[in-house]
RNA sequence: GCGAUCGUAGCUCAGCUGGUUAGAGCGCCGGUUUGUGGUACCGGAGGUCACGGGUUCGAGCCCCGUCGGUCGCCCCA
């Protein structure tokens, strides 16, 4: 007496994703691959996972993040050891680590799975995966503008631009971003007992996350509250002003989001979000920004660098509601019947498909089944070979839409489009050694003519 | 971590104020068609009603707990 053993369930917060999401799904990383391209972006594969430290230093220990956010464990040797929660870190480790300093501006394009310890909800998962793109070693603002005309283009490619808008701020430099952050605490200060407990909370933690509160009780605040243009330094405003206007020559379209802001230290300058509305609470699907500060607190020297990244995902949702991925169509359906008969749809299969076309061959059922999954997998034609065709050299060429089906010797097949077969009645094969597809189309032209 | 909501066939769902053998559509299998699809008709298989406890003569339905899904908050690298 046993028990028949239990199923073990997936892990929460990871998705299994087939079919027509898959399909999205692959269609976005197959237009960022081809994008990427026209950029030069050069490919880079990194661990899905690294000692916990290149994620704690770079994100700063204490925070929320790095505490509760995290998938750490110890290897056998007692290691702490995270699942790469973002691709930045782990692609400034790699620059280090390997001396991609002379490649420097080095133009990098990733993609795959992150794992963060999140609650799931719409477009958020524990298991995701993202399309990232990163300029390091370039401290230019034309660094920012051809990554953000990049995103442009991959959202219009993938048609999905109606509707999501590119949000773009600046945070200036260290001494423009610190002397904002002041002056908000400043001000939030006066109204502290009118805040939200959440933005009383971030009053102390991260004032700057005030700005983009949801609660509607912050936003009468939110407002009046100093703006970042106020600080710039001389510098830092030529910095925005030469990426906002590198975008207007390039012609992307963006709009200036003066709440528009990062928590971490080590972003500088450029920030920026594609949002749509389209997505529930979670909008943004692509962002990124520049992170000047972030190597040097993995011990390299200093470098200035930028990047972004979407999650494939929300991208892959966006693409299947416009409905345009679809599922390979079949061509051509192959059906065997009878054991000697299949040998012989084995090598026709492998033909048809060395010449290029879609071909599935079935192997269960009977002819009643066969031919009923052909049609509905949308084949156009089916090719039938029976033990009384296969005795005969030939198969049954049966064109699925119009149901007229004719019997063509199964040398032609491979060797010329089955369009001009369809239909058509041939007598004896072609003699060995004459040209076949000449014959076919001589014989075809023949018949179109009576 | 917090809140709301849901969990019935492979899928999408119905199931009345608690009342006998729990239903439909789709899908699957078979038949009308011994080797011919799309349409139609006929038949069949498939359910520990998420799990565990409780209330009740009686629970898919009410109560408590657990797990899971979804949506939102926090967080967002």
């Amino acid at each position: 007496m046993s028990t028949p053993p239990k199923t073990p369930d997936a892990i929460r917060g990871t998705q299994d994703i087939f079919g027509a999401e898959a399909e999205a799904f692959a269609h976005v990383v197959e237009t960022f691959e081809r994008v990427r391209k026209l950029y030069r972006f050069r490919r880079a594969e990194m661990p899905v996972f690294e000692k916990t430290a290149v994620f704690s230093r770079s994100l700063g220990e204490t925070t929320d993040v790095v505490s509760k956010e995290m998938y750490s464990f110890e290897d056998r040797g007692g290691e702490s050891l995270t699942l790469r929660p973002e691709f930045t870190a782990g692609i400034a480790r790699a620059y280090l680590t390997n001396g991609w300093q002379q490649h420097a501006p080095l133009k990098l394009a990733t993609h795959g799975p992150l794992f963060r310890y999140e609650r799931p909800q719409k477009g958020r998962y524990r298991q995701f995966h993202q399309i990232n793109a990163e300029i390091l070693g370039a401290g230019e603002p034309q660094a920012d503008v051809e990554l953000l005309v990049m995103a442009d283009q991959l959202l219009k490619e993938l048609g999905v631009a109606d509707g999501v808008s590119l949000h773009l701020n600046t945070l200036g430099d260290a001494p423009s971003r610190e002397a904002w952050r002041v002056a908000l605490i400043d001000y939030f200060r006066d109204h502290r007992e009118s805040l939200s407990e959440d933005s009383q909370e971030r009053l102390e933690r991260n004032p700057l996350r005030i700005l983009d509160s949801k609660d509607p009780r912050d936003k009468p605040f939110t407002e009046g509250a100093p703006k970042i243009d106020d600080y710039l330094s001389d510098e830092a405003q030529d910095f925005f002003g030469k990426v906002t206007q590198g975008l207007e020559a390039a012609g992307v379209a963006f709009a200036r989001a003066p709440a528009l802001v990062r928590g971490l230290d080590y972003y500088r300058h450029t920030a920026f979000e594609f949002v749509t509305d389209r997505l529930g609470a979670q909008g943004t699907v692509l962002g990124g920004g520049r992170y000047d500060g972030l190597i040097e607190t993995l011990g390299g020297p200093h470098t200035p660098a930028v990047g972004w990244a979407a999650g494939i995902e929300r991208l892959a949702m966006l693409v299947g509601a416009g409905g345009n991925v679809a599922e390979g169509k079949l061509d051509t359906a192959i059906i065997p019947l009878g054991e000697a008969a299949e040998k012989a749809c084995i090598a026709l299969a492998a033909a048809l498909r060395r010449f290029g076309l879609v071909v599935e061959m079935s192997f269960r059922g009977n002819m009643k089944k066969r031919l009923g999954r052909a049609n509905e997998s949308g084949a156009e034609y089916a090719i039938i070979i029976g033990d009384n065709e296969l005795a005969a050299g030939k198969a049954l060429l049966r064109n699925l839409n119009t149901g007229v089906q004719t019997a063509q010797p199964i040398t032609h097949f491979g060797k010329v489009p089955l369009s001009l077969l369809d239909g058509v009645e041939f007598g004896e094969p072609p003699d060995p050694g004459t040209n076949q597809v000449f014959d076919i189309l001589t014989n075809s032209g023949k018949k179109d003519d009576s």
